[in-house]
DNA sequence: AGAGATTAGGGTAATTGGGGCT
DNA sequence: TATGTCCCAATTACCCTAATCT
């Protein structure tokens, strides 16, 4: 069961939310997603991540076993950057 | 499977039901519709959802208290004939 | 080595969200 | 109760050119 640690290309990612892709650059510049930058600059996001987004990340209850299965780290880049990442808490005016 | 829906912004709802943007937006907040939040923050709806609604507000359930109770004013569609029921259950031959 | 398509960056207009009112 | 309109603030969409990815 791949938990989807792909990486989707900013087109990806505003096909599925039906944004603009600048608004998803937008929203990893403002630290709402998690990114990883490509050694040119440009950026990809998990799959995983969108996923919970695309949901809702806090109004369902997901089952106990799903969560606690859920594979959190994966991958050899880990941004050490701008910590961010905030999958915590997503902005909520 | 993937639920195999697009989403629709507000504005394009308030087109599909000609109404004001701002009633939609009441719509999801009053739970009749599911929605889908973008973490700036703004609502996206399924089409299936949106479909659904427009071509019959039941969707398996049909409550007569629901569409019984409901006088749909819509257009000149009010002859004399309370009997017919024409717009209680559309997609039925 | 080329070509094509996508993405980043800045800037400006349009839409959206929330509350309150008619 | 339900819908439309007012306000303001935030978010988003489209314009451009240059760099990067496939």
């Amino acid at each position: 069961m791949d938990t989807g640690d792909r990486l989707l290309t900013p087109g990806e990612v505003a096909a599925l939310f039906r944004v603009d892709p600048k608004t998803v650059t937008r929203w990893a510049a403002a630290g709402r997603i998690g990114s990883i930058r490509t050694p040119g600059g440009h950026r990809r996001f998990r799959e995983s991540e969108v996923r919970a987004l695309l949901e809702g990340e806090g109004m369902l209850d997901e089952v106990d076993q799903d969560i606690a299965n859920r594979p959190r780290n994966e991958g050899p880049a880990t941004p050490s950057g701008p910590g961010s990442s905030g999958a915590g808490t997503p902005g909520m005016p």
